[in-house]
DNA sequence: TTGATATTTCTAGAATTATGGAATCGAAAG
DNA sequence: CTTTCGATTCCATAATTCTAGAAATATCAA
């Protein structure tokens, strides 16, 4: 991974309604939640959402797809772990750290997944 | 942890110039390094160099401590740990994920650390 | 004390990012 | 074809963040 995806990623979650859409979507699982449920649970008018879920979506964090009138967003699992990976790279000069930070839904309990 | 931190610390490795210096500290281990050797390497004139340490410091994600004329930074490996348990934490919906992302320095070959 | 080194603080201007209302777009339903 | 719904884009304003030179601070050596 090079500095600017890292850095993007980074830049896109630091933002107070960004983060919380973003954990909000890693909770939800790889079915998403719709813009409109983030906007209404995170308390911010649609406009400000869409202009946070670009940010995510342009960071490669989470992956949108139309389901009818709704856009479903989803956290992209391995764009984050790919981020902690590259946060630990070769951390403390070479020790056997447990860099292997990953979250993977597809352990997750069987429940038709895209 | 709460948002709040989280996101100072995400906005502190949002920038290119301290995510370099925030990841040559990580691979530098516990000795850390000093202010000038980081605004060096990476490039940045002394000042800058400081203004981007004091916001990694403000975040928690660096300490410091004076050793002779020279200010050594080093990483702080819990609060790097902490930062990556937050983003994952209830991943996909309580899936058995190994958020057990960690980088311990204590695992070092024997080197008197501090 | 004087001088050299390492780093930080102060400062203002430049650049970037966030906000939310209004208008627009796309899909579905009557 | 018109309406409704969900979402995005556009826009001007507001707020934050970055930059780097100059000045100040702290440490050490002579």
């Amino acid at each position: 991974m090079d500095p600017q995806p890292a850095i993007r990623a980074l830049g896109a979650l630091a933002q107070e309604h960004r983060l919380a859409a973003f954990r909000l979507l890693v909770q939800a699982g790889p079915d998403g939640l719709p813009a409109g449920t983030l906007a209404e649970r995170i308390g911010v008018p649609p406009s400000s959402m869409s202009f946070h879920l670009a940010q995510l979506a342009n960071a490669g964090l989470v992956s949108q797809r139309r389901q009818s009138r709704s856009i479903i967003y989803a956290a992209d699992y391995a764009a984050m772990n790919g981020l902690m990976a590259y946060l630990t790279e070769n951390c403390c000069a070479g020790v056997p750290c447990t860099t292997g930070a990953a979250c993977n839904p597809a352990l997750a309990p069987a429940k038709d997944v895209a």
